[in-house]
RNA sequence: CGGGCGGUGGCGCAGCUUGGUUUAGCGCACCGGACUGGGGGUCCGGAGGUCGCGGGUUCGAAUCCCGCCCGCCCGACCA
């Protein structure tokens, strides 16, 4: 564990495996690429999960549970999937002491497993459409992985469904899309870019892929989650069919859609400072922590009007008193910040005296002194504040790091001393793609749908293209 | 998977170049005690290490050689 945090400002990759260490996010395990969710990590991954799965089930969907194992035949029925995952998957090939006849895929991606039981379960119009989403662990054998952001094995949530049409599978796919953009910008305090992923950049097997994007606070991007039109691609590899209403068999129409502990990455970076983590309240494991100025005189005095003050807002959100005597105040100040809780309240004697308590912002260090008969309302209210303040602070951040750029060239001389999002045209050739890429090592995150300036000149050929930001991306 | 750097008490490091007076040190953390307590306190005492793992060279290896594992940074692939 590094014992001091370095500087974001002046080595973001190193503040960040330090912050996530220090704060007890997480910890390294033995397995290459794999990590321990330590309790305060999981508690943060907790909260958030159950306000998204709330809003999964909100849209209609249930949740099940398919297994971890994916004999290979069933992985290789879509030959556009199996070549897109061959390159990460891990295989079982022995049960106790015997070989296996057949290869089994430890999952990186539940397709191959749901469709197959799609197949069975789904015959008439009327079983239609099929809403499901799993929370799963999923297995990706990487080269370069990082806490969080890309890990061996990562926890998500996986949406499966199926449609008698077209329409009504893209109108489930854009739902989910808009829905992570909603719960990405309100709960996480993150604001996104939305729209579709090129041809290059497309799931393995679909027939287009959305995405929400996130620009980080060293201008790179972050794919924050993704919703995936499968067409009837998987459908027919499957053989999942239903008699519509016409007396005509057909093939289902398929989306999935997915996000994942990445997040957690996401947040620690968006967020974050020289002093450590800044929670969003709304996900915030601890929202306030009030620490006690004592000494062996005033212990008693400080101490009750703690237990009372933290037994009160107990009903308002979730707090913490900060009873350990063996840390100093200021020690305890430090330790807090680096954990990112959202409010820190001290209260000493000289507080006492004068009926008040002091109230410190985490997010801008500001300090208030609160009578203490208006604690109660104050925090609900800074609550907010926090959580919009730091959205708010994140749109302006990704503002002013966006830039129109009508070339290759424009686009270079910008990345000579700016990293961030640009705002650029593209004429939808793989070439050009390609070539902004190698020039630029910039990808493009995302085609945002149509606006008033959805056509130019591509910034390659300059032909007539569509509107595309390309971004550095993690 | 290439290129670079690293792995020594819990953490961060020194020692390695030039193998042996080093009984493997230092800081922080940890344990006991005292004084303390509004931004990472002070003093006294204490415990804790098969030097990443496995081979090899040697009278002798933390130190030299080979292989492997893990981490970090930079590139090609990906949530």
């Amino acid at each position: 564990m590094p014992e001091k945090l370095t500087k974001k400002s002046e080595n973001m990759p190193r503040w960040y495996t330090d912050v996530i260490r220090m704060a007890k996010l997480a910890d390294y395990a033995p397995v290459k690429g794999c990590m321990v969710i330590m309790p305060y990590g999981f508690s943060l991954w907790e909260n958030l999960k159950e306000n998204l799965d709330r809003k999964i089930k909100e849209t209609g969907h249930k949740n099940a549970y398919f297994p971890l194992l994916i004999p290979e035949s069933f992985l290789r029925k879509e030959a556009e999937h199996v070549e897109g995952f061959a390159p990460e998957v891990a295989w079982v090939t022995q049960g106790g002491h015997d070989q296996l006849e057949e290869r089994l895929a430890i999952r990186p991606t539940s397709e191959a497993m749901i469709c197959h039981m799609y197949s069975k379960w789904i015959r008439s119009w009327r079983d239609l459409p099929v809403l499901i989403n799993q929370w799963a662990n999923i297995l990706r054998w990487e080269m370069v992985t990082r806490l969080f952001l890309r890990t061996t094995e990562f926890l998500w949530q996986e949406g499966h469904t199926a449609h008698a049409t077209y329409e009504e599978s893209e109108e489930e796919v854009l739902r989910m899309l808009f829905m992570y953009r909603d719960f990405a910008e309100e709960y996480l305090a993150m604001p996104v870019m939305v729209g579709r992923k090129s041809e290059s950049e497309r799931f393995a097997g679909a027939l287009h892929t959305y995405a929400i994007e996130a620009l980080m606070s060293d201008g790179k991007a972050l794919q924050a989650g993704t919703s995936h039109n499968l067409g009837q691609h998987f459908a027919k590899a499957f053989d999942i069919k239903f008699l519509d209403k016409d007396e005509k068999e057909k093939y289902v129409w398929q989306t999935s859609w997915g996000v994942s502990t990445r997040l957690i990455g996401g947040i620690v970076m968006m967020h974050g400072d020289d002093a450590g983590l800044i929670l969003p309240p709304t996900i915030a494991p601890v929202q306030v922590v009030i620490v006690p100025i004592w000494d062996d005189r005033t212990k008693d005095r400080v101490g009750t009007a703690v237990n009372e003050l933290c037994e009160s807002l107990t009903k308002l959100c979730r707090v913490e008193a900060d009873l350990r005597d063996e840390y100093r105040p200021g020690w305890k100040f430090n330790e807090h910040e680096l954990r990112g809780v959202p409010v820190r309240i001290e209260i000493g004697p000289k507080d006492l005296d004068k009926g008040q308590v002091v109230l410190v912002r985490r997010d801008t260090k500001e300090k208030m002194f609160v009578p203490r008969g208006e604690v109660e309302d104050k925090i609900s209210k800074v609550l907010g504040d926090i959580q919009r303040d730091l959205y708010e602070r994140a749109v302006d951040f990704r503002i002013k790091h966006t830039y129109k750029v009508k070339s290759v060239e424009e686009m270079n001389e910008m990345l000579e001393r700016e990293r961030g999002i640009f705002d650029s045209h593209w004429c939808e050739d793989a070439a050009c793609e390609a070539k902004v890429k190698q020039e630029t090592k910039t990808t493009i995150r995302c085609i945002p749908f149509d606006d008033e300036q959805s056509s130019g000149p591509c910034l390659v050929c300059k032909k007539p293209g569509v509107r595309a930001y390309f971004a550095r991306a993690y």
